[in-house]
DNA sequence: CCTCTTGGGGAGTGTCACTATCCAAGCATG
DNA sequence: CATGCTTGGATAGTGACACTCCCCAAGAGG
């Protein structure tokens, strides 16, 4: 297929197409004459996840390059593919060091991935950038006045811990191969987290209702 | 405290405060002189709060001054309060009515609330824009080929649903006055997204390495 | 041959969250 | 009282970002 019809299939204007190509998020088409180039359902499919990353997983484009530049990376074997991938997705921005609230919130945040046994073992010796989310948004409430103690947050990272089970059976059962199953890790990753965020809202107002509401 | 006090404080420029004091964001301060202010502890409490939303949760200003005046309404009850402030948080592009896939996440939403007992009751009959939200996470999901089930949806759904009640223990257990209750959900509700989120990509990561990681 | 379309690329657009600059009116010090 | 500094308010500008407009040369199609 050719540019014009990526864009009808895909809902992408051709404007945009042409920008994702220049930027990298796009491999360019298979070049026909000189002035033609012929798409493909790979490139379909990409274009998708790439929109899926853009507008559902609020991922800049300079991210979903990186995203994407892992999921290609053959030098990578599967694991490796997989972390560099989830890890290039975007994670706020750090926290002040030079805060106090935010040593307190290290150890805090320690404390509990020991508690858990959730050890980066010896061979990733550098901490992902989860962890400085997390230490970040545990100073934040600090600051704020709402402080969360290992107690506190124990019920979420148990609950979340049964759920990665599930969302690893997922991207078993998506990925058929292993570039697939990759692929499927970052989708899954990127767009389930409006899908946690919308039922944590639906539950608190649920919550909410049995316990304020008035019949 | 005038306004560099208040900067300094909060570690927020006085160009931004003015910035905020302009959008609305912040009450202006007490009149002193024709061109002095004083602002008090309630100014700079609520100075953090705008800052945890907008750094933090990635809200808006726009959406954040939506937030802020269902906090003050006090035409509102408590509960009230709470939804609309709730409400008016960002929760991404509503998705395209038009497509097919759209209905059928619809449905399956539909039928999951419907089986957890999360009606709206006859109060909340417009539909939450977390609704909107889980609908367009779906249909993404769908259209790139990972369909989830109310099945696959339903163990996701329950978690946050044990959650949400510790969310609103933590509420009760923070809020003194209605009037702190109410910002404390708020800012609940905002700052522990991203320790929900760290939690999954730390526990996932967990996951994957027991599965996949080479020892 | 003539018109239309295509892909490429540079430059422009709109949005957003600030931020730099200016200004008039105090306040503080000699 | 003069002088310099600070304050709050307002206007206009900045930089990042995700597109989007427009033009062009080279085919494609009739």
């Amino acid at each position: 297929m050719r540019l014009a019809e990526l864009s009808e299939r895909s809902g992408v204007s051709t404007a945009t197409i042409k920008y994702y190509l220049r930027e990298g998020l796009l491999p360019p088409g298979r070049r026909i004459t000189a002035t033609q180039a012929e798409y493909d359902e790979e490139h379909l499919r990409r274009l998708r996840l790439v929109r899926a990353l853009i507008q559902v997983g609020g991922v800049s484009v300079a991210s979903a390059r990186e995203v994407l530049a892992a999921l290609d990376d053959d030098s990578l074997d599967h694991n490796e593919r997989l972390g560099t991938a989830v890890w290039a997705l975007p994670h706020g921005r750090p926290a002040d060091p030079d805060d106090p609230a935010t040593e307190t919130a290290r150890q805090r945040a320690d404390r509990l991935l020991e508690l858990l046994g959730w050890g980066y073992g010896p061979l990733t010796d550098v901490t992902p950038p989860a962890h400085a989310m997390l230490v970040t948004a545990i100073a934040t409430l600090e600051r704020l006045g709402y402080p969360c103690t290992v107690e506190d947050l124990t019920p979420y990272a148990r609950a979340l811990g049964q759920l990665a089970v599930h969302d690893l059976d997922l991207v078993e059962r998506y990925g058929g191969t292993a570039d697939e199953q990759v692929e499927a890790a970052v989708a899954l990753t990127v767009l389930y987290e409006p899908v946690l965020l919308a039922l944590r809202r639906l539950a608190e107002a649920e919550e909410s209702r049995r316990r304020f509401g008035r019949q």
